[in-house]
Formats: C-alpha cells, sequence, structure tokens
DNA sequence: TGTACATCAGTGAACGCGCGTTCACTGATGTAC
DNA sequence: TGTACATCAGTGAACGCGCGTTCACTGATGTAC
C-alpha cells in the first residue's frame, strides 16, 4: 500500500500517452493503418518502450476498444431522458447507436474488426464492457417484456442490439447491400419500432 | 469466333483448378489463412501460374466469393416451395440463409471480411451476384408491401438482409454480444415475424 | 542530508520472417509455308 | 504431312518490403546505510 512512486505516475502517463497515441491512429487511418511506429513516434517514446507498458499491439487495441465501449456507454446513457416510455427509450438508444457509429466510425468498426491470434483470449475485464452494454438494452426491454425470464430477455436484447448493428454495419462499409447513409436513421427506427410494435408500453 | 484452343482449354482448366484450391483453402483456413503458394501449390501449378491467370490474389478471391454468392443464391431458391405465403417465403429466406452461413461459415465470412487495397473497385460482374440476392428477398416482399415504390422495396429488402445479417454474425463471431449458436435460428424467425408482422399477407 | 549501489524504464538499431509479386528462362503450342 | 519459326504459358528462385518484436546498452529513479 505504498503511495505511487515517480516511476508508478510515468508508468500511467506513458500507457495514456500511447493509448491516447493509438486511438488517435484509429480514428484517423483505421485499424489496419495502426503501426507500433506511429503510434510510439505520437506518443512521444521509443519504439521498444510500447512493450514495456503493453504485452504487445493487441494488447494496446484491446485497450482501446475498451475506452470505445466506454464512451459509447456514455453516449447511449444520454440518450435515455426522464419519461420516456420503454419502446421510446428502445428507439433512443438505437438511434445513439447509429450516432455514434457514424461518427466515430473507424474506433467504432476497429471494435469489431479486431481479430485476436489464435488461441488468444479476450481479457475479461473487456468482456465486462460488452457486458454493461448489453444491459443497457435489457433495462428497458424488461419492462416492454414483463412476460419473459433474465436468460430470454438477454437473448431478446442481444438479437435487438445484433439487427440493428447489421443495418448500420452493411450501410457503413458502402459496398455489398447496405442502405444508403442517410436512410440508416428511418431504417433502423422502422426495424426497432417492429421489433417492440403490439408490445404493452407501459411505464 | 474460333473455336478455341488447346491453350485457351488449359487456361481455362487452370483458373477454375485455382479457384477451386482457392475456395478449399478459405473453407478450411478462412481467408487470413490464404495463401499463394498454398493454393497454386493444391493447383497443381508454379507460384507464377496465378499471375497469367488472374489479376493477383484480390482477384482470385472474387472469384471465389462470386461463386460463393451463386451458391448461397442456390440454395435460398431452394427455400421458396410452391404456394408459400409471402411471409412465410420470406421466413424461409432468412431461415435459409441461417443454414447457409451454418454450413459454410469461413466461405460466408470471406463475403463480407474481404477488403481490397485502398482504391481498387469491385468490378461489375461481382455487384450483379449482389443485386441478384436482394432480389430474392424484392419477390416476396413487393407481395407483402403492395403500398410501397420500388425504391422503398428494395431499400427495405435491405434492411431486412442487414437485420438477419447482423444477428448471424454477432452469433457465429462468437465474441462480442452474439446470441448462442443454437438460438440463432429462433431468434432471426422472431425478427422476420415482427418485420413481417401484422402486414396484408395477400397470396 | 549525502553517497554508493541496485534496479528497471527508456532507447532505437537490428532481427526475422512472412509472403505477394516479379522476371529471366524453357518448353509446349500454334502458325506459315 | 512436315519443317522452321514465333508466341506465350509455365516455372520457381529471388526480390523487396513492411513491420512486429527483441535486446544489449544508458541513464534516471529508488533504496540502504
Amino acid at each position: 500500500m505504498d503511495l505511487p512512486t515517480k516511476k508508478d505516475l510515468q508508468r500511467d502517463d506513458l500507457r495514456t500517452r500511447l493509448i491516447d497515441a493509438a486511438e488517435g491512429r484509429i480514428a484517423s487511418q483505421g485499424l489496419t493503418g495502426l503501426k507500433a511506429r506511429d503510434v510510439t513516434g505520437d506518443a512521444g517514446c521509443a519504439l521498444g518502450a510500447l512493450y514495456n507498458v503493453f504485452e504487445d499491439l493487441d494488447d494496446l487495441i484491446i485497450h482501446v476498444s475498451s475506452r470505445t465501449l466506454k464512451k459509447m456507454g456514455s453516449s447511449l446513457a444520454a440518450t435515455q431522458e426522464k419519461g420516456l416510455t420503454p419502446k421510446q427509450a428502445l428507439a433512443a438508444l438505437a438511434q445513439g447507436y447509429v450516432t455514434f457509429a457514424l461518427n466515430n466510425r473507424t474506433l467504432w468498426s476497429a471494435l469489431f474488426n479486431h481479430r485476436l491470434p489464435q488461441g488468444r483470449q479476450v481479457p475479461d475485464w473487456h468482456l465486462a464492457d460488452h457486458a454493461a452494454l448489453i444491459k443497457q438494452i435489457v433495462t428497458p426491454l424488461a419492462l416492454l417484456r414483463p412476460d419473459l425470464t433474465t436468460d430470454d430477455l438477454h437473448l431478446r436484447a442481444r438479437t435487438l442490439f445484433a439487427a440493428v448493428h447489421g443495418v448500420v454495419l452493411l450501410a457503413l462499409e458502402g459496398r455489398f447491400v447496405g442502405a444508403p447513409q442517410d436512410k440508416i436513421g428511418t431504417e433502423v427506427a422502422a426495424l426497432v419500432d417492429a421489433m417492440t410494435r403490439g408490445l404493452a408500453d407501459a411505464r
């Protein structure tokens, strides 16, 4: 239980500088444009320093993704104004997701495109970030579907998320069969409306 | 208008052998496991021969994807038994999609994960493969929604496809927030049902 | 507080390797007469 | 049909390069007395 030493502080500082730099690079060049030399250059340290402070590049990327998930969580939370019906709350979450993806395209897509090398596991603390996201959907959905068990509720929340995600994904990728980008909002709204239509809209 | 010479035939033969080999490698090792040396080895030709017959590896991959899309199209067409209502037809298409993705995981994911280098365009003949897929959804959807214009119909068909795709994608990736795999079928069914619920189900 | 020693973070040149692509050569196929 | 020449598909060793990661060295920070 000692106070943090100067070394500790410097280490923490370097970590955040590296995460900042990696985040910036992913935001501007995309995940595939992320190079160790660029990141360390931006962070103002030597190439080797990265490996003192992170396991490797993948580890650093996971830290960026964790930060992105937290930012997304805050954006979604901000959509949940007081007095929304559960159905309105879900619609607002979906629109919040669309907005976040549009405003943070490369960081958002890094979330889904980052692949760990064969056999490497995603750390638990990062999985918890995912769970927190689903929790935000479960809360209003539970009010709408008091008939469902907790498990079914989580399952349906993930399906709802995945469906909205799919629409945003194919639209933003711009190739394949996606919708035009200016239609994403209304299409997602129609989708969520359909998936919550005819359900008791209790407070 | 000459008859194909022996050279022509050999060239065509090599092309199909290479596509076969690449397809097999993608099926077994995934897109990232595809190496020029493996493919040419499997096809029984020298490394350099690939570049006589295809532009480069990307070109070869596009040919594999085109074949995959055609196979998917046939699978989906096979679900369209006589006498299905439009709503049933759409449900059957969705289940067909789930089945195809499950049975051809790596080829299916190659369809969406293959990225062309900066500035390179997908050839038109391959875009036509995509359009044919959407057409299969538009046909029954048009019966269900006679009120929509052609454009809106296509837009809604793409949204329906994207939503189903998202659910399958996140479930099959197994990480992030996907549904468990044995639940994909019922979740997709619920999704499609919701998106077609309450609509006139005319023949 | 001051000095001597130990530790370990920071450095960046060098390593290593994977792998797509090229290219000079050869030999089979096609053409002209 | 046969011969001489031209073409161009097939070959695989070599090229090139990008880039993550290491590692021997240095110098700043921490510890003991």
